[in-house]
DNA sequence: TCCCCTAAGAAATTTAATTCCCTCATACAC
DNA sequence: GTGTATGAGGGAATTAAATTTCTTAGGGGA
C-alpha cells in the first residue's frame, strides 16, 4: 500500500459512491488501474464493507446513552452468555470489555428516556450485571466512521505526503 | 415512510452494494419503483451517505480509548473553541457532551499506547483543560453503524413487521 | 543486452443505473 | 354515479458506469 491507496482510502472514508472514473482523476491515475487497487484493497479486507450511514434524528434514535457495567469476575461461561445476550440487542451500537474500573462499556441508542428506561428493564431481565451506571449524551459534537489514515504503514519508494 | 422503506434501510446499513434489481427483488418490488423510494429517502436525508468501512487492524488503528474530560464550567467562548480543536483531531471519531459528573467523552483511536499518549500531550498543548481520564479498551466487542429501525415511525395502512 | 515482472492506460464489452412512458387504484369533486 | 387528478408500480429503452481485454512502458536481475 501506497500513498495512492491512502488517497483512494480517504476519499472512499468519505463518500463511496464516487465513480471509479472520478476517483482515478482526483488520485491521478486511470480508471482501470484504480479499480484494480480497489479490488485488492477490498479483497486484502482493507476495505470492510460499505454501508448507507441513516440520520439518527430521521430515524428516531436521537438519544445516546453510554452504559458503564461492572461485573464481579463471574466464570468464563457468564462471559460468554452475557456478551452473546448484549451483542443481539440492536440499540447496542458499541460495546467494549475495558480495563480499569469499568469492565464493559456500551454505546446505546434509542428515542428517548423512556426507551431507554424500557432497553434498560429488557437487559437486566436477560441477564444479571452486578452494578450499571448510565451516562446521557446531551449532545453528539462529532460522529465519523472515518478512520484516520496516518498510522497506516506504507511504502514510500516514491514518498509524499496526501 | 412505510414497511418498504424500512426493509429498503435495514438492507442499505447493511451493504450498500447491492445492484437496485436485487435489492427491489428482496423487498417485492420492481426496480423502479425502488430506484425512487431510494432516491426520495437520500433527498429527504434519511439516507445521508454512502461510505467504505475499513478495517482498523488494517489502518493501524486498532487501540480504541474513552477520554471523559471535565472542566471548570468555562465561558461560552471557551466551550466554542474546545469543541473545534478536539474535532478536528483524525484520532477523535466520536465526541459528545454529556450530562452528570463528566463534562465531555471522546472515543479516540490511535495504533498503540505511545500514540495515546502523543495524542494527549498534542491536545492538552492546544487547549487547557481541568480533568483528563483515559479508559482503554481491550476489546471491541460489537460496532456497527446500523442503527435499530424499531424505533421508526411509519405509515401503517397496510401493516406488516419487516 | 535481454528477459521478466509489475503497474499503467486505451478501448471494448458487459452490467447496472436512470429515464420514459404506460397502467392501475384510490380519493375527491361535481 | 361519473369524471378526473394524484400517487405508486412496472416494462422497456437509454445512458452511464463497472469490468475485462489487450497493449505498452519502466526497472531490476541473469
Amino acid at each position: 500500500m501506497d500513498r495512492l491507496d491512502r488517497k483512494i482510502l480517504r476519499l472512499l472514508q468519505e463518500d463511496s459512491t464516487l465513480a471509479v472514473a472520478d476517483l482515478a482523476k482526483k488520485v491521478g491515475l486511470s480508471t482501470t488501474p484504480c479499480w484494480r487497487r480497489i479490488q485488492k484493497m477490498e479483497e486484502d479486507g482493507v476495505i470492510r464493507k460499505r454501508v448507507a450511514l441513516l440520520d439518527p434524528v430521521k430515524i428516531n434514535t436521537k438519544v445516546t446513552v453510554f452504559v458503564s457495567i461492572r461485573t464481579n469476575s463471574h466464570s468464563t461461561e457468564w462471559l460468554k452468555r452475557f456478551s452473546e445476550v448484549i451483542v443481539e440487542f440492536p440499540e447496542v451500537v458499541e460495546f467494549y470489555r475495558m480495563s480499569g474500573e469499568v469492565d464493559y462499556l456500551l454505546r446505546v441508542v434509542v428515542p428517548d428516556i423512556g426507551a431507554y428506561d424500557a432497553f434498560y428493564k429488557r437487559m437486566i431481565a436477560r441477564i444479571e450485571i452486578r452494578d450499571v451506571s448510565s451516562a446521557f449524551a446531551m449532545e453528539q459534537i462529532k460522529y465519523t466512521t472515518e478512520l484516520p489514515l496516518d498510522y497506516m504503514v506504507v511504502d514510500n519508494q516514491k514518498s509524499g505526503d496526501d
